[in-house]
DNA sequence: AAGAAACGACTGGTCTGACCACTGTGACAG
DNA sequence: CTGTCACAGTGGTCAGACCAGTCGTTTCTT
């Protein structure tokens, strides 16, 4: 009727199985899976079968394999994607662009979303941290976006890092003064001046 | 030599080869790949580890396989990603929170971006036609991202709003004068008016 | 008894060959 | 010329075999 056809293919059925296993046993990053042998017994499907749909998760970076050990669930992050993606995706030099303005949007958006949602401790913490500690300008961002605990824009900012770097840019040298002054803004909940030093930071002349 | 090291598993070299392949040979979507035995000859593997790199290919919606015929090379697009990737990452009780939160700082990201980059004639063309023709809030946005010619930020939301919806929050009527609103505020390239048109348009109080 | 070596059970990695279902094509009968 | 049909090629799936690691237990050595 309606799509009970078994046009789909046995190795999307899978992986959509294993969807289902891992919400109803609730299983999380590090847990592990059923081997492929039994997989493929539990759903009566070849081997072969189930190691296609494995596979294409291990691309995915979802899962991970361990020969001799098993299967396990992987905390997500791009990985290999970005790697595959970019070569396919990344063709034009509009996709350049793409990333680049995509990127320094979503840091401006963690940044205001930390401005408004961060208590004055936790922000007092992060400039004490700016001050004091060794980062380079990932790290620097990576605890700005972790600082939202919006997981969405963790992941996708994230893989934004790891298609920026693959396109080897010249490094822009930033002064640390800058990542502190950034800090600094921070606590004074002022939008605009956030904004701006984020600018300066970036070396973007105008808006 | 190269690939005489066992550390790394056939099928990854295989979707290595694969990318060189379609570079080399500047292979566009529509393209036709070989087949999987003519594969599997050519680079001295089984062909079932030709299918395991096929098939990660294949769910990635990078390349798609019709039985009876071949594999092509696929215009990329989001497709069953999104499906897959968020019960893979999307657990937690905040996911809804941050698709929420997500979705509509990305908007208020693209209509930036549209006030800086975009032509007093496009703008104007968006107005005429938020003030004529019919549309729901989901086709509204969609041309808003559009208008940015900002492919990353297109699937994102595309992503985004396929999540939001599966929420099955209550739907919020909006008025067209809102929309009408926005796309003249748009106009006077204010981002602040911009801003706040959109609060409004979203009902939210404070920022 | 303690440590080391050997074994066996289990897991993923790969290959081969077989069969099915489907599509395109070309030969042949009308 | 046209319609039919067989065939070769392609992806979809499976079963079985063997290799190569990991880990826990047993057995042997000291």
């Amino acid at each position: 009727m309606s799509q009970s056809r078994k046009d789909t293919k046995i190795y999307v059925e899978i992986v959509n199985e294993l969807r289902l296993m891992i919400e109803r046993k609730n299983l999380k990053p590090g847990d592990k899976l059923p081997s492929e042998r039994e997989l493929s017994e539990r759903l009566n499907v070849g081997r072969s079968s189930v190691r296609e749909a494995l596979r294409a998760l291990e691309l995915l970076g979802l899962i991970e394999t361990r020969r001799g050990e098993g299967t396990y669930i992987r905390d997500y992050g791009g990985h290999k994607l970005v790697q595959l993606l970019s070569t396919f995706i990344l063709q034009d030099e509009n996709a350049k662009r793409d990333i680049i303005e995509t990127k320094y949007l979503i840091e401006l958006d963690c940044l205001w979303l930390n401005l408004q949602k961060c208590s004055d401790g936790q922000l007092q913490d992060f400039k004490s941290w700016a001050e004091e500690a060794q980062y380079t300008d990932d790290e620097f961002f990576l605890k700005v976006v972790r600082l939202t605990e919006n997981h969405l824009f963790l992941r996708m900012w994230i893989i934004l890092k790891d298609y920026y770097n693959s396109l080897h840019l010249d490094q822009m040298v930033t002064s640390k003064e800058d990542y502190v002054q950034l800090a600094d803004m921070l606590i004074t909940r002022d939008e605009s001046k956030v904004r701006n030093a984020y600018k300066l930071l970036r070396k973007l002349s105008k808006n």
